[in-house]
DNA sequence: ATTATATGCAACTATTTAGTTGCATGTCAA
DNA sequence: TTGACATGCAACTAAATAGTTGCATATAAT
């Protein structure tokens, strides 16, 4: 069975996939041809991995014209944070941010 | 090249690792033979599995006499929260934000 | 000491995955 | 309508991964 979760993570483990989804946190909405730029493999690689990301609901896609936008879903990731990496780690997070920010607080006082 | 970032990426990918993480979840300091009970798998394939989250860095073992104990450590979750998961939603939080804020604006026009 | 138990190591197999190349289709512009 | 550009589809290859079996080692208990 490929639950949606599954899918998510499998999604996420691929650093070139982790690198498009950059990409398209900095400049959301490219094309296809604009995701290609930079990268060492080729246009149809970059296409495997964005039909990956697509399955996963982690990206989102237009079709304009001849070209082909790309949009940045956050919604998975941020239901596997609430369901599965919050149960670990939800409370000691926010210790974690609260200690942060009290820092962050007391260098503003000196 | 092979970061830290990616082997919890890759060790969080498989389902079986997820399960036994679980399984560390509601009782840490499980022997291995304990974490073999109720799996489908054979005890060199959970043995393989837990390899992988070792070198990941989210168990920790102790051997005691003939046993080996598992501990399952949070941190490398926190941090893949905190300087990868956390850009998204944070960029998510900031729209949710704007749309309210535009609303309360359209509504204040009317 | 001997036996049972808990784990470790290594070789092998089957499947999945990441990537390639080549060709097809569809759309814009001159 | 012809050429250029953007993307889609399919077959293939190489490498990584998940799993197996068989045997070795180390510790506990009788």
């Amino acid at each position: 069975m490929v639950t949606d979760e599954d899918k998510v993570f499998k999604a996420l483990a691929d650093a070139s996939r982790r690198q498009l989804l950059d990409k398209l946190r900095k400049k959301n909405g490219l094309t296809l041809g604009e995701l290609c730029a930079d990268h060492a493999m080729s246009r149809q690689a970059v296409t495997k991995h964005l039909v990956l990301l697509e399955a996963a609901n982690l990206v989102v896609t237009v079709k304009q014209g001849r070209e082909k936008l790309h949009y940045l879903n956050p919604v998975p990731i941020n239901e596997i944070y609430m369901c599965w990496i919050g149960q670990f780690e939800q409370k000691r997070l926010q210790a974690l941010h609260n200690l942060k920010q009290s820092l962050k607080e007391n260098d503003h006082e000196q």
